[in-house]
DNA sequence: TGCAAAATCGAACAATTGTTTGAATCGGTC
DNA sequence: GACCGATTCAAACAATTGTTCGATTTTGCA
């Protein structure tokens, strides 16, 4: 305890020192570096976040993100790895349970897209902070449009993406090789840009709302996405009927 | 004529003029900045585009921008409104066709995804640049993550895109409107980023390549296209073997 | 208390950004 | 050929970026 501790006791609730305690204040610096590059990285991205602004917000000096980690990019790294390495460290864990256990017959694409989502979803509530805040991050982080964090993604979960498509591929035989690319793509663009976008991510906080328990609310969430999601996945090409009225409208272009 | 010019003429094939000549050269600044502003917004978007590099890459002077265009806001704002009005427009009056015709009454959906999607691929044909390049900048412009762009589309397209979600809503009235909200963002946003993604583009022209006509061409793309697209729209929320499977899936978490 | 390492600080660095300026050049007309 | 408006040019502007420097302060341990 210092003296300077004690002085502000003096004024509780409106002289509170501008830096943490000491032993707090040890990491304090870095700590609220990286919470500051979180917030700003959720609003605005790589490329449009600023050392001075992350600096400004942390309440720290310039010079501290360059001393504590680096560079920018090396922070940049450390906040994303921080939160999806362990998202995807639980994605696989839950694949690999299931697949020991074997899916359901019926209803595997159901299963996978929930084991894809659900992870996401209970980070989400578990996280220290907000929920809606590591579902923000997370439609930033893979619709960033920057080649460090895009270079950054792909090398780091290559193997965990390959694994998901194998196993999305094993419950879709029927559907040729080429097609399955283009709706997982479209699929996995999809689900981040719509975490990015604000109105999408009410909608979904609306759906788990309705229900009970946080069990429920996975449950009501993935409800809604999993049966259209797989219903996009499992469509058949080329109906004939479908055919027909497709060109019906080409014959008007 | 000047006599620099004359003088070219003794290394007709080596030494070419570096400006054009004078008919053209009047109006050939302001066409290579709008074709360097194109090529290099495909690649990096509003914001990594600097000036510098437009005005190198049309081979013209930096401040030719400010001169003939004003601001950079400007010349980005010409570069979108040319290819996306016409566009828009075409998507519109396809709309309003159908709408007089009356639509197929089983696969209306498919016919409202084909309305939207067909001008894309019509012009991505007929302009005069490589249709693959059209595509790529639909997707860029929906994409892109700057303030400017996005408040610059979603401004001048507001009408026309309520136009199709009243559509949407119509032909799928036993969808709730939050599903159908939820579901049109993921469907558009995956249009979007899929388009400014290499290698799913290559996907649908690998798709088109496999037919003879234009007509055939566009047919290909949207019969693998609107189907699975359909599917995600139509597909029923709440089956409950559905929501067993998933259940299933939140046991071992 | 004193000392050495760690941490913070203000200031400046070089590079890049969009924009502006004033002189030089071009193009067509009298 | 001389003029004048339109255009192009090199150069500089102020603002912002990430990074580095040296001095100062703080911290933990003797």
């Amino acid at each position: 305890m210092s003296f300077e501790m004690l002085s502000t006791t003096h004024f509780p609730a409106l002289k509170i020192r501008e830096r943490e305690p000491r032993n707090e204040g040890r990491a304090a610096t870095k700590t609220r570096i990286l919470a500051a590059t979180e917030k700003l990285f959720i609003i605005h991205g790589f490329d449009a976040t600023s050392l001075r602004a992350i600096t400004t917000e942390a309440g720290v000096n310039l010079a501290a993100v360059n001393y504590h980690f680096g560079s920018k990019e090396e922070l940049f790294a450390l906040v994303l790895t921080n939160r999806l390495d362990t998202l995807n460290l639980e994605r696989v864990r839950l694949l690999d349970a299931l697949e020991a256990k074997g899916f359901d017959t019926v209803n595997t694409v159901e299963q996978l897209i929930a084991t894809m989502f659900l992870p996401a979803l209970r980070l989400a509530r578990s996280a220290e902070r907000g929920g809606d805040d590591f579902l923000k991050f997370l439609g930033r982080a893979y619709a960033d449009p920057s080649v460090f964090v895009r270079d950054l993604l792909a090398e780091r979960y290559a193997a965990q993406n390959a694994r998901f498509v194998h196993a999305f591929a094993k419950a879709l035989p029927e559907l040729a090789a080429q097609d399955l690319s283009m709706r997982l793509h479209f699929m996995l663009d999809a689900i981040s840009s719509t975490l990015a976008s604000e109105d999408a991510r009410k909608l979904m906080s609306g759906l788990a709302a309705t229900s009970g328990s946080a069990v429920d609310e996975d449950a009501a969430v993935l409800g809604h996405l999993a049966p259209f999601l797989a219903g996009s996945l499992r469509a058949k090409v080329n109906q004939s009927s479908q055919q027909d009225a497709i060109r019906s409208v080409l014959a008007f272009a």
